[in-house]
DNA sequence: ACCCAGGGATTTT
DNA sequence: AAAATCCATGGG
C-alpha cells in the first residue's frame, strides 16, 4: 500500500485570479443563456469546449481553476466576456423605469460568448421546457455521449464535454429521446446532421448579417424565431438579437403596457423600436429582473 | 382556430 | 395525495 498516489499521477490544474468590476457571476451563470454551470463547494463549475472550470469569487475578482492546464487564458476571457466595455452598455439602454430597475436588480450580469454548436443544441432542447430541465437533458447527453475531461470533475461523478454535432449525428432517434429530450430528437439530429455533412457552417453565421444569420437558423427543424435569436446573441453576439420568451413578453406587458394587453404584434413592433443598439443585452437584463420579481410563473398572470 | 407531443420539478387544489 | 402548471415549435 502506498500512502501517496505518484507525483506524476496527480492532476496538475492551472489557476489564475482575475481583477473584475461590474461583474455578476452568479447571475450570468444561471440567467438562462448556458445550462451546464453548477455550484459546488462555494464555486461554480462548468465545462468550456473541452476544459474543465471552477471559478471561485474573492474580494477582488475570482480564481480560475482550469484542467488540463493552459498558459494562455483569452478563451476563458472571450466566454465570460471579461473586458467589455459594460457601463458603455447599459448607458445605451433607454431611461425608463423598467430598464433603469432592471439595471439595479442585477448590474454586472453578462451575455456569454459560448460554443455555437452547444448553444443551438441547447436551446433546440429547450423549447417547451423549463430551466432544471434542460439542465437535465444536457447533463444526460454529456455523460454518455460527450468525453471525459476530468475523471471527479463534479461532486460525484467525471465531468465531460459537450457532445460534437459529429457524435451526435451517430445517434439513432430512439438514443436521443433516451436522453428524454421526447419530441425534440428528431431536431437535434436534423441540425446535427446538417453540421457534420457541412451542409450548414455555424462559422459562416458570423460573418453575416443578422437578418441572414436568423433567417439561415430559422430553416432548421425545431428552430424558430426566439430559439434563433438565443443562439444568435449568446453564441454570436449579435447586438441586435432579441428572444422573446414567456417571461420578456410578461415583463414587457407588466411594465411598459400595466394598463391594457397588448396585441402580439404590437409587443414585436415596440421590442423592435425601442431597446436601442444593445436591445439583446436589454433583454437579459428584463429577463432576469422579472425572474427575481417573480419566480413563479403560475401565480402571476392577469 | 385548436390540440397534441416529453417530462418532472414546482405549485395549487 | 392528486391535479394542474410550466415552456415554444411543428404538425395534423
Amino acid at each position: 500500500m502506498e500512502a501517496y498516489p505518484h507525483i506524476e499521477n496527480l492532476p496538475c490544474f492551472s489557476k489564475k485570479t482575475f481583477l473584475l468590476q461590474d461583474y455578476h457571476l452568479k447571475a450570468t451563470l444561471t440567467s438562462g443563456q448556458a445550462f451546464r454551470w453548477r455550484w459546488v463547494e462555494g464555486s461554480w463549475r462548468g465545462v468550456i469546449g473541452k476544459q474543465w472550470v471552477q471559478l471561485t469569487e474573492t474580494p477582488e475578482g475570482m480564481e480560475a481553476t482550469t484542467y488540463p492546464p493552459v498558459s494562455d487564458w483569452q478563451w476563458l476571457i472571450h466566454y465570460l466576456q471579461l473586458e467589455i466595455p459594460l457601463s458603455e452598455i447599459l448607458n445605451t439602454f433607454p431611461k425608463d423605469p423598467p430598464m433603469q430597475a432592471s439595471i439595479e436588480a442585477c448590474r454586472g450580469l453578462r451575455l456569454l460568448r459560448q460554443d455555437p454548436w452547444e448553444c443551438l443544441a441547447s436551446f433546440i432542447l429547450s423549447s417547451t421546457k423549463q430551466i432544471v430541465q434542460i439542465q437535465q437533458i444536457c447533463e444526460t447527453l454529456c455523460a454518455r455521449y460527450g468525453e471525459v475531461i476530468l475523471p471527479n470533475g463534479w461532486k460525484q461523478g467525471p465531468a465531460y464535454s459537450f457532445p460534437s454535432a459529429e457524435r451526435l449525428a451517430m445517434c439513432s432517434e430512439v438514443e436521443l429521446r433516451d436522453c428524454k429530450m421526447g419530441f425534440r430528437a428528431p431536431s437535434l439530429r436534423a441540425s446535427a446532421l446538417a453540421v457534420a455533412e457541412g451542409r450548414l457552417s455555424l462559422e459562416d453565421l458570423m460573418h453575416q448579417p443578422l437578418e441572414a444569420a436568423r433567417s439561415t437558423l430559422c430553416q432548421l427543424r425545431g428552430v424558430g424565431p426566439k430559439i434563433a435569436d438565443c443562439v444568435l446573441l449568446f453564441a454570436y453576439g449579435f447586438p441586435g438579437a432579441f428572444p422573446v420568451d414567456v417571461w420578456v413578453h410578461r415583463a414587457i406587458q407588466q411594465l411598459y403596457f400595466p394598463k391594457r394587453r397588448q396585441k402580439k404584434a404590437r409587443i414585436e413592433a415596440f421590442v423592435r423600436s425601442h431597446f436601442g443598439p444593445n436591445a439583446g443585452y436589454a433583454q437579459q437584463y428584463l429577463f432576469h429582473y422579472m425572474r427575481t420579481l417573480n419566480p413563479n410563473p403560475s401565480s402571476s398572470h392577469s
